[in-house]
DNA sequence: AAAATATAGTTGACACTATCATCTAAATAT
DNA sequence: ATATTTAGATGATAGTGTCAACTATATTTT
């Protein structure tokens, strides 16, 4: 099996399993939404775009992901004072409790996967994994 | 960083990267339309149940990738006289070759990947990747 | 200060990945 | 012979991701 077998393959399991705890756990928010709030808890007042560069993803898929987390009293948006167009972003205190919530959830997924192996190993998994991205991103 | 974050963020760089390839090579296909010539091409002859199981995915997904790779002239059904249920998957002559030149690609990118990266640690890492894959589905 | 440019957020359109439910026709088991 | 299972097809829907265009505000240039 090659690299890209296995990467592939293994994400189509954790993907899959991720999204049926999150069902089990608040059958309307996706991944996506849970990423969001962590950053958003981590970040602590970020905006849409600071998310969005944290995420490395689209402005625009930012955009509907806190919309939903809004909409769902997850997130509450203040307007900022230091800038008129954007607005800062904050957990509601349920919030806070999903977020803590779906650590334990995830963090009893990862010890599932990382049952029987090595500390280093996995340490060193992670950090081989980060050189891949690197090279790949130096294209 | 974690294990989640880690395998995330490789994985949508991959992704991205493949497709922007894939655009270039043939602006038709996704990657997932190429996953499937390269099973097919290496099951010869498959069904489409076949290629489902193999994949790990839904036959409805399957059936519409492969839809597209008939229209585009990748690959054959024939009729399986074994069976009148189903058909059997060919590739064609351009599929063949699309599979070819597909393949060149996906070395260059993991040659790119796997600069400066000893050869057995990533051999470490591929065998890891299925073992964390293994205990996720164990549960 | 006025004009030009850049940025934050919003929205529409679209492509890709994925699954579920349902249907048919054929195969297999009872 | 009948019941059940299986292969494939199709509609509906959810999730992920990006691009283009737009408004309003901020910043830079002239």
């Amino acid at each position: 099996m090659n690299l890209n077998e296995a990467l592939f393959s293994l994400m189509h399991s954790v993907r899959s399993t991720m999204l049926l705890r999150l069902k089990q756990l608040d059958k309307n928010l996706s991944p996506m939404h849970m990423k969001s709030l962590k950053v958003i808890s981590k970040l602590e007042e970020s905006t849409g775009q600071q998310l969005a560069d944290f995420l490395g993803r689209d402005k625009a898929q930012i955009n509907r992901l806190i919309k939903e987390l809004v909409k769902q009293k997850m997130v509450t948006k203040i307007d900022n004072p230091k800038d008129k167009r954007s607005q800062l972003l904050t957990l509601t205190e349920s919030g806070h409790e999903l977020v803590k919530r779906f650590n334990k959830v995830e963090k009893e997924l990862f010890d599932i996967m990382a049952l029987n192996i090595e500390p280093e190993d996995l340490q060193a998994f992670i950090q081989l994994s980060q050189k891949l991205k690197v090279n790949l991103e130096s294209i």
